[in-house]
DNA sequence: GCAACCTGTTACTTTATAAGTAACATATTA
DNA sequence: TAATATGTTACTTATAAAGTAACAGGTTGC
């Protein structure tokens, strides 16, 4: 498949109204420029980010803003905001019949648990306002 | 896109060479029938294993074995091995003209790194051997 | 009131990547 | 030399995400 650019995406949207000020065009137009992407995707991430408590918005009107501070957000709430799949996939289809095909898909299961967990709490230690830092000391050079 | 099995079905073809004995059959035909797939994506998966050294096979012979002992083979090994991409995607694909579509590849690309690298070294605390020994377990039960 | 904008939502099309399939060159074995 | 294996290539199919368009309903300013 295409891979998935939505926790990328997120991230950016959040980051650019961490970045923004008071005369920053926050509309889904405006942000959708900064991605290069259309309007709608990024209204539909910001309904998600919404619908999460990432996001205060309201309907009609740009009215955007964190709903904390950006340094209380953390890449995992933003990767669980946006319920991306696991990072690792079982093969759901072995054959039963056969003692690997049938145990091998709980076994892997418990692996990618725990590499999961593991690369869930490297996101749990990096917020949004790393990311704004990071932008703007990038900016600087 | 369709997620990607080539992880756990190497996995699934290494674990199945750990678990035979003296009369499993391992023609990539027979593998292919407990993975529940078929022969020509074993024997790609299987071709890239023999590459990369994990295992030691011959051309139009059923000649099947582990380069090394299962619990010296970790799931980093294969992951290395089928050169699966990382684990999260940055978006190559943003506005430049803004501050922060032009400087959130680098820092996201940087932030990601991170989290691969945790789950890689999680990756590389679980061994074949103990898929083998968790397979084997579940099959007691 | 209403025109012009916005967000939020839905449906549909396009695109990218992986799985599935088939075919064949070459090696081995009986 | 026939049968069967691995290794490799090319092609088709399936699937999940991005892209696009449309519209319902809220907000603002004239």
């Amino acid at each position: 498949m295409k891979y998935s650019h939505r926790l990328s995406d997120a991230i950016h949207i959040l980051t650019y109204i961490g970045i923004s000020d008071s005369n920053t065009d926050l509309s889904s137009r405006a942000i959708a420029g900064s991605i290069d992407s259309n309007p709608s995707l990024v209204r539909r991430l910001m309904a998600t980010l919404s619908n999460t408590g990432l996001i205060n918005s309201t309907p009609g009107k740009i009215s955007l803003e964190l709903s904390r501070s950006a340094k209380d957000i953390s890449l995992l709430d933003v990767y669980k905001a946006i319920e991306e799949p696991q990072l690792l996939h079982v093969d759901p289809k072995t054959n039963l019949k056969c003692i690997v095909g049938a145990n091998i898909q709980k076994t892997l299961a418990d692996a990618y648990d725990k590499i999961q967990q593991q690369a869930e709490q490297e996101m749990a230690n990096i917020s949004i306002q790393e990311i704004v830092d990071s932008i703007l000391a990038e900016n600087k050079k």
